[in-house]
DNA sequence: ATAACCATACGGGACGCCTCGTTTGATTAA
DNA sequence: TTAATCAAACGAGGCGTCCCGTATGGTTAT
């Protein structure tokens, strides 16, 4: 049933791989989203486009790839409260968001994902997806204690948080301070509250 | 003091001007903002592209004028409770958000924006200030009735509110559902309430 | 075990197409 | 006379594709 699905011909190259991600990461955070074009990765990796082309469909997807594929997001937490499981959430966000690289890819990234409805549905799964599932469990268990209003829609809570750190960290254009992450998270946290 | 600045030599044609705005917001609805060229507005306003680059600088601040000058932001509202004001707010955030050119328009301005540290400064003058001002007087009226927490910063609530707004918009998009304003309001209303 | 073969990847370069923002020229309106 | 108008063309640069000659690994035949 595994049909291993031998591969023929030359394989890929692992290097040649890496370079291109690499280089991308540092483009985009050196340059910015909108000027770092394939022709540049390519010269900057030491490749030729095709080998590029070959792998990602074009800029997003490995822009994408580039900056968010490393991204550990270690155990979802649990720290008994609610407030201090979403503070966790949200500083793990900002953090990822703030990183230089992903600072500046997102705006434009964003901007190619929402014209392409391609794109957009697979960033919600790979992206999204996994943030709803961790909000989602420490907002269950919040549930289970009697600290959330089981009657908040989690999708929207997480609009919120996610729209929030964006919109901050793209407009203001300035590293999120270290105050952002909780007080985000405690307005947040009290807007779910059980009553 | 005032230097009427005499006009001298042939004035600018008032149609001409009228028809590249609403050339420039037609096209963003039907065809997206990436896909909208300044010679294509040109060509379907009828005027040369030269008429475009003597007004505007560019695509960004062309598109901005063009979807949301006419933006009408009413009276601020006043409705004798903090949950009331915030939602009157919120919905006119998501109509303004939702409109078919604003929403097309979105994502790919705000990458402009974020890539361009002038345009930057502009935007925050002149969209987010206003919202800011009139979000900071509902705010206030609500801490002087007692309902609002006033060490809440009007920052964050302007960053969640507008983030989430535009992240549901530009991600999702789909028009926002008719009780995304009120739970999003009900949400971040519970969240500064005073306790 | 060795060698021939084959499919694919590689770096490099050129291509056609598009958009940008600028410039030039002839015309038109105040 | 002055400046705005439309039209056309420009150089620069990115995109995505294609082709080249070469490199590399697995498969097959000896």
């Amino acid at each position: 049933m595994t049909l291993p699905e031998a591969p023929r011909g030359r394989p890929r190259d692992t290097r040649a791989h890496q370079a291109i991600l690499t280089a991308t990461a540092e483009l985009v955070a050196e340059a910015g989203y909108a000027a770092t074009s394939i022709g540049a990765v390519a010269a900057r990796a030491g490749t030729g486009k095709d080998t590029i082309y070959r792998r990602w469909s074009g800029k997003a997807e490995l822009v994408y790839e580039a900056v968010f594929t490393e991204t550990e997001s270690g155990p979802v937490p649990d720290t008994g409260s609610l407030t201090g499981d979403l503070t966790a959430l949200v500083e793990a966000l900002v953090q990822e968001f703030s990183a230089p690289a992903a600072a500046a890819a997102l705006p434009g990234l964003l901007a190619d994902f929402a014209a392409n409805p391609g794109l957009r549905s697979r960033i919600r799964g790979h992206f999204l997806a996994p943030a709803r599932t961790r909000l989602a469990e420490v907002f269950e268990r919040a549930v289970r204690r009697g600290e959330a209003d089981s009657a908040v829609p989690v999708d929207l809570v997480l609009d919120t948080l996610a729209g929030a750190v964006f919109f901050h960290v793209g407009l203001v254009g300035e590293p999120a301070g270290p105050r952002l992450a909780g007080q985000l998270a405690g307005l947040v946290g009290r807007g779910i509250e059980a009553r």
